[in-house]
DNA sequence: GTGAAAAATGAAAAAGCTTTTCAGTTTTCG
DNA sequence: CGAAAACTGAAAAGCTTTTTCATTTTTCAC
């Protein structure tokens, strides 16, 4: 993730390594604030604005991405890959990314239905992880 | 809609019918304060409050949806049908209801791939709506 | 209808979260 | 190294959403 801010031209900083790491470092999607938090823990002086604009470059190069869930709309994970979603865990909250996102014949169906021409999707799957099952 | 409220155990009130007719009058999906607006002209002393809380019960009880956009995750639109997801015109911003889901596939590859069991699922299609195409 | 109980309302205040500003600091690069 | 460009963080400003609470509106049994 350093190595593609790198790539894009951004500078290489502490605070942004900070943000960097913290992103990496948590399983679950995670909130700015949570960011602050943990990102402090590696750079004592960072600052709550710089998660912001770290999350916003992140967010446009498309390593990271950010989550809908009903309990708010503010939380980010990071994603590698190029096309894929998250699947969510109700209970622990863990996103985890996945590929393989076969919807061509719902797009083709809304198009037909609707009319309008479909150009991009947004798609969350929500349910139980491994470990929250097991638990159970 | 007031139909269902009343069913649902709900008075039936100027302000909720007031929120509910600017619902409905809206093709796009609408926000808290435009709803408030196009509500006070139905009823003047319409309060914001009442409007985040006419939401919330539409929203639990399925009637209407919320959508989340680039720019924001504010806006609600109507929902008729059961299981149905939007396709939102990225110029004029028209929301459009859309069934015939058929994703079972891609529900049963995130299994595989991740060893979630999914429950549930959020998807949102963009994309630009027939009156949007003819004026380019 | 009436009247009391329950439900709902709206103004104002409180609470959050995100963005803007700006002076100072850190990086980058020739 | 040294200047220019990029970045940073504290504080302030801006918004949106929620909470409070006294008052008003609905509902429902009679």
């Amino acid at each position: 993730m350093l190595r593609s801010l790198a790539d894009a031209g951004f500078s290489d900083t502490r605070a942004r390594r900070a943000v960097v790491h913290a992103l990496c470092e948590a399983r679950t999607g995670t909130t700015p604030s949570d960011l602050l938090a943990r990102g402090r823990s590696l750079h004592a002086g960072l600052g709550q604005v710089t998660v912001y604009r770290t999350l916003e470059i992140l967010a446009h190069l498309g390593l990271v991405r950010k989550l809908h869930q009903d309990d708010g709309c503010s939380s980010y994970a990071a994603s590698s890959t190029g096309h894929a979603h998250h699947v969510i865990c109700r209970t622990c909250h863990a996103a985890v990314e996945f590929e393989g996102c076969r919807i061509d014949q719902v797009l083709e169906e809304a198009k037909a239905r609707t009319g309008y021409t479909v150009e991009s999707h947004f798609l969350e799957l929500f349910g139980i992880c491994p470990a929250c099952r097991r638990k159970k």
